[in-house]
DNA sequence: CTTTAAGCGAGACGGTACGTCATGTCTTCGA
DNA sequence: TCGAAGACATGACGTACCGTCTCGCTTAAAG
């Protein structure tokens, strides 16, 4: 989100229209354009507003395009299925959808490429897109563990570090599949996959890594 | 690796060193300045070369990366340590040691980002990295056979989808948890990741997904 | 001169000292490099200006010259001597000051020759150095005829038509001896050249050309 | 000329013929491109000559058109009319007509330029070109003092000093209608022209210039 | 109901890198 | 040894974006 000064008073405000122009223009042009030839110029233009205007409230084009893509991961929602394999696939495929549009393909890789060397945006990342992700993982197994599909957990930090794995693989293969084997995520796959973890998780609390 | 007329007769030869020059001075740049802010300009005076010599061998910055990247996973190899888990383990503790070096953290996501909105980078990409690594996962399973740890294949199609998952399994695993969560891999998460990875795969034979 | 929207109103203006600036930078490159070893860049980093701006208000070289130039001869003024011959030596020697000065020699002669291509050029050319000096021919004549040492024009055209004719043998042997033969316009060559014209052009009127 | 080797002895001999395809291609280029845009490249391709061959026989570009461009008016005779009035015109007319020759244009007034900054190539010129012209006005002068029409030179050097004299109004007055002003030399132009300078010259001798 | 301070569009500014082109030199091969 | 072919180091080209900076306007809250 853009920084705003903490007591704006006086002058006039900054126009609440534009953030949402700016942030759907910046989605339009990475779908346009990608991430490499996105400029923050046209962006303006496409959103009908001054370059000043833009650089008010965003430092740079990484910035920006981390606000844009986040937005897109909202509308996650953890399916109540019945099973915890149905809930997995059904969030997988969420995520899988998410992350074929081309705005988050761009855009998404683009800003972690950017992160390696640079913390604070790293930092935006894993606030704005990487920990609404993580709440799905400790709320599905918390929903298993009430259906008695998981054992209840007895170590928090085991339970933080496998919950921590799972969301690694989860989303690693996912992306991994979609952007670097160029194969899609669809149904067959994600069984594949949802049985592979599962079985491999089914004894995990009772083998803790010794840490 | 740049292309060459295949019947070069006439006129001076490509300087052999150059090359080698060139991609060397790329993963110094990668190291010291990250993908982003590598100049082709700046990779030239590094190498002591002329800018022509560089576009006159590869098309632009992405092509170049990967190749001064793929270099990096020729060292990679299948230790043979007797067991399946140690093999897997041995192989990811590579695999992530090289992929936590800065000039591949810094080239290769960057370029897998190209690659989005680029077929022909991606087949490169595919070509000059992943293929080289896949043999490790279809080596290492042949193994594990002859050892008895896994049961023969029988149906060649299952078995080559099988290898693909373990590879966008383990690929994505240690590159989301490197460079998305930036947390290190190191023996203690590799092996939670190993046996949930084996336990997964124990009786996939068994069951394989429909298609 | 740099064209400029009629009505510039919005954003912010073009700075006016640039002008200025790059202007005399351009003269003091053509000092020191002269012509074919002037650049563009440099002569915006001589002017403390970026190349951007050099090429918001000029075409190219050709045109920057052209102006730069022409500025120079702004300085030719008509001495009123009291005899014709007087007035017309010292118009050909502060011409030739002119013309001998580095700046001009080589600035002014490249553009004549790139604008054997470019009508536009050779236009420009025109009206911004070539008219500026036509009327020395047609005021110093007239205030001969005043002063009695010619006889009055009755025929406009064929007084226009000597105009050009003293004006292509004044400037093109002033240009031809400068440039060309390399030798000084010096006073003496100038009482020499001047006797010629003169006693030339004493019974023009009464012998026009047939046309 | 381009430079032999005195006593060119052992290996291959250079190709006879390259020579003047060079000058051939290099007056085409002229036509074609102009100055500016003629590149040695170029040049080289169109004779169908390789750039080294080029390089070993003219030290550059200015060099190489001297030559190219001195060949045209090899072609430039006194006619013999009869009066020095007709001679001239006939002259002036054939001047005129070369130089209104686009490889003229272009070429001869470019390497003049350069030769502003370049003593080697201002002597080149002025023997490949002007010196070639000059004996011209010799020529005219003594044939017309052979039929009574100009008084017998006394004074050698005075007789030199009018020749230059002569030499820079008519190169420099042809020169300048046709490059700077546009104008056409035409045969009206050359008649008015001549009168004024004959008449101009009639009592040159009895007036000479103090010194 | 007026200040008044900020936001806003437009666009010029000093920079940096781009990818291409021409220069003049060099290195190889074949004649 | 020359000539063709073409790679080489060098350096300018003209363009595109960058992120900053004036400008001359709104615009709404504070006085």
């Amino acid at each position: 989100m853009p920084s705003r000064s903490p007591a704006s008073r006086a002058g006039r405000p900054r126009s609440a229209t534009a953030d949402a122009a700016i942030l759907a223009a910046t989605r339009a042009a990475l779908v346009e354009l990608g991430w490499s030839k996105l400029t923050l110029g046209d962006v303006a233009t496409r959103a009908g507003v001054a370059k000043t205007t833009l650089y008010r409230r965003w430092a740079g084009k990484n910035e920006l395009v981390v606000d844009a893509v986040a937005e897109l991961f909202d509308e996650l929602e953890l399916p109540d299925s019945g099973s915890l394999a149905a809930d997995i696939e059904g969030v997988v495929l969420q995520f899988a959808a998410i992350l074929a549009r081309p705005e988050a393909k761009s855009g998404l890789m683009a800003v972690v490429t950017e992160a390696t060397r640079d913390d604070a945006l790293r930092e935006r990342i894993r606030a704005s897109v990487v920990d609404r992700q993580k709440r799905l993982v400790v709320e599905g197994r918390s929903r298993a563990q009430e259906r008695g599909e998981l054992p209840p957990e007895t170590d928090p930090a085991a339970a933080s570090r496998t919950a921590d794995l799972i969301f690694d693989m989860v989303a690693g293969a996912v992306v991994h599949r979609t952007l670097v084997s160029g194969e899609p995520v669809d149904e067959e796959w994600v069984r594949g996959f949802t049985l592979v973890l599962l079985r491999g998780l089914a004894g995990e609390a009772a083998h803790p890594s010794a840490g």
